[in-house]
DNA sequence: ATACCAATTGAAAATCGTTTTCAATTAGAA
DNA sequence: TTCTAATTGAAAACGATTTTCAATTGGTAT
């Protein structure tokens, strides 16, 4: 099944004049790999297990064309203002983040429809899309004593 | 009213150990005073032109006190990772910008107390907020011709 | 009013994530 | 195999933010 993704992605690059290369096949099992989010560095950091000749600069590169192609997805997080990158969701979600110990949930059923056409006639916006991010904490660290220990 | 204002946070930073200098007056006056959300660079600009000696760290650190204190809010926009601040809030609200021209529209009336009360059943989590954010076309970039022109 | 000291300041350097430049390499069509 | 546009990594450039540090200052206690 990673064989018949990968090369689907290639055909998926080759169509928009890019190539399919060793370095690109690396970030992608990485990615594909992941349940988590990662960043370009945790992403960097895993791929360099495969092949540590790869710059940090290709991940980059990488990472930008597959958004461009929607085969991943941008995210960012609300403490440090750091850009993540995410997988390929299984379908339209968001995120619960954890302040304390900085664990993600994803979320799904959000149903904004409504609210989007109400500003979309209020406004005249035509509504691409949106971010949705739930923070809070989670179940262990309030079990654990609430307050202190935020990640930094 | 403004002299008001800024005695009240006067207090409420010496109540935390924290003096009012003229710096931080500075930097109040130009957040309170405007109507839109400002990044440290765009309020380093204006508090310059009273206050031409002053220097961009303080603007950085300043603005981290009173947002500790809850006195401004911290957002972030979509596109450029970059962490956004902007005055106190007249209450609840949040975001709609334009992909194009980069315009910012307030929201108000999101209502996802039904949504964080499940969520909040379903994983255990303690809700302490939500980022929402709009993100599609205004009306006047899509009169000009749609496609094209993606701000930088 | 004066003395005192922790808090504050600005300049400069350091950090951090990201982008640009460029010459050498390579994927993949012909 | 040949050919060329796309790709790569090193290094430098970049822009935002943070740290360091010595000099200054706000505000409280005398
Ligand atoms: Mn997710
Ligand atoms: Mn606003
Ligand atoms: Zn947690
Ligand atoms: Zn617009």
């Amino acid at each position: 099944m990673k064989t018949d993704a990968l090369t689907g992605i290639a055909g998926i690059l080759r169509k928009n004049t890019y190539k399919m290369t060793p370095q690109r096949r690396a970030v992608l099992e990485v990615i594909t790999g992941s349940h988590d989010h990662l960043t370009p560095q945790a992403i960097y950091r895993r791929v360099q297990k495969k092949y540590p000749a790869i710059g940090l600069v290709t991940i980059y590169r990488t990472l930008e064309i597959l958004a461009d192609l929607n085969l991943v997805c941008r995210v960012h997080a609300e403490d440090n203002c750091r850009s993540y990158l995410m997988r390929r969701p299984n379908g339209h979600h968001h995120h619960m983040v954890c302040k304390s110990c900085g664990e993600v949930i994803d979320i799904t059923g959000c149903n904004l429809d409504e609210l989007e056409q109400r500003l979309s006639r209020e406004t005249g916006f035509k509504i691409d899309g949106h971010l949705l991010e739930f923070n809070g904490h989670c179940r262990a660290c309030l079990d654990r004593g609430e307050n202190d220990n935020e990640q930094r």
